[in-house]
DNA sequence: CGTGATGTTGATTATAATCAAGGTCTGTGG
DNA sequence: CCACAGACCTTGATTATAATCAACATCACG
């Protein structure tokens, strides 16, 4: 599985950094990793020795149980990072396996840490990595338990949708989604069956339009509104010194939901 | 609400620092907020400008909607940190609001920059506190999708007292826990009534003792082994210079739930 | 002593899971 | 080129589960 590519692509940590850091942490890259969609990249118990760089796919972080279940708790996509530990041990606790076939740069913690030890942006970033991950996760949770069947497949549509924008994987109107109607189900805690219905209401709505993998939203502001989509939870990384004082403002975002 | 309280209690950040990093953090207290049940700390679409270290009580991250319905994402306890977002902008996605009498020690996040930069420990630290909130909350997203309701509340029962106990607030055979029904429900995704069952069920197995806000374990090694409880969850903060080349093999923890 | 928050229980209803069957699509080998 | 297998999608019928509704009990507190 290892790949000695010379071939280095772009790699901007979700739009976080700059063409000098990137440069940075491309130079810092040990070897990459090729997968295919199934294959296992970390297991659950595993102690994590490095970081990890996708550069291309998408991967789940998820969770089986005994009784054949599975929860898929985030996804992983180009851009995304995880495992940057650097100062602390850490046990995996969750699976980490390839759903399309992926690219995933592996960086040694020393050397990762010698970097951002040197480039405090860089260790930011990965700070904000972290934090943004948490944000998404949390979001599921909310997903997972106030939210119906409906909405939660078009919150996780739009999740997707702005997070490949922020890499160039997405376009004005939708996106090629790799995901089967099981594996979203995984993501949304309901059955396939469940998806498959809730996605057809959701087409004769008029809400979306399925055409094989690809998704178009019909109607962005409508859905945003449906779910009440926070405008913050993709945020670009900010170094803090780039903000201006008005926008320091305290946001005027409201948390409401609309009713269907 | 704002105290300028000179008794400065230990705070530890759940056990990750020692007496001297302590020290430093409480030094750095620009005052501490005191709150009673139910009072909102930060709102959603506050920005963060500070951060929040829990010195006493328990708060609730957590999203209402509009239909009436809330979900709590996690619980912050004495000894977590909040907020502590230092190089980059950073909207609340969530409230976060006083479950019981609470105080809370706030610093400047420009304070506690400089200390993170002159104490690379404590800035260590800090990336663990967050680290550790998405494995809890990464942990509530299993348990809202693929536990039962049974489960959920069993699992969430050891989360706290695990969380507890690295704090000095449980002893061995259980805890005082504040939360209603309803809160509990609101953490588990599962209606009131619903909780109400499902502890009664317990009892009557003879899973857990409940005394009024009493919580205590009848078998602790039994009830891990139902929800297949991760001993790696709540690890301690370890610094990666201090761990011995035999603790760093591969665990060989077995992610296995076993049925009933 | 009364009021409001919380806990408890039974009956009914809503929702989604499960079960079952068939359809579509794609890649492979004869 | 066609037959077949496997993965995925779709739909109707039935069952399981938890939400909701309703009523009452208990407790703390002013």
């Amino acid at each position: 599985m290892l790949n000695a590519s010379p071939t280095i692509q772009i790699l901007n940590v979700a739009n976080a950094l700059d063409q000098e850091h990137i440069k940075l942490l491309e130079s810092a890259q040990s070897h990459v990793l090729q997968h295919k969609p199934g294959d296992m990249i970390v297991s659950t118990g595993d102690q994590f020795d490095a970081a990890y760089l996708v550069r291309s796919g998408w991967l789940a972080r998820q969770r089986d149980n005994y009784a054949g279940k599975r929860q898929i708790v985030n996804i992983f996509m180009p851009g995304d990072v995880f495992g940057a530990h650097l100062n602390f041990v850490r046990w995996a606790l969750f699976d980490i396996v390839a759903i399309t076939p992926s690219e995933i740069a592996v960086v040694n913690r020393e050397d990762l840490k010698r970097l951002c030890d040197n480039n405090p942006e860089l260790a930011s970033a990965m700070d904000w990595n972290t934090v943004r991950t948490l944000n998404i996760v949390s979001e599921h949770n909310v997903n997972l338990s106030i939210r119906s069947v409906k909405k939660r497949l078009l919150h996780l549509l739009l999740e997707f949708w702005h997070r490949l924008r922020m890499v160039g994987g997405a376009d004005d109107e939708g996106f090629h989604i790799p995901l089967t109607q099981l594996q979203l189900g995984e993501l949304c805690g309901v059955s396939i069956v469940s998806v498959n219905r809730a996605l057809k209401d959701l087409r004769r709505e008029g809400l979306i339009r399925l055409d094989g993998r690809r998704v178009e939203f019909s109607n962005i502001d409508q859905i945003k509104a449906l779910v009440s989509f926070n405008p913050h939870l993709f945020d670009s990384f900010k170094p803090i010194n780039d903000i201006s004082s008005n926008e320091r403002e305290r946001s005027l975002f409201a948390n409401s939901e609309v009713s269907r």
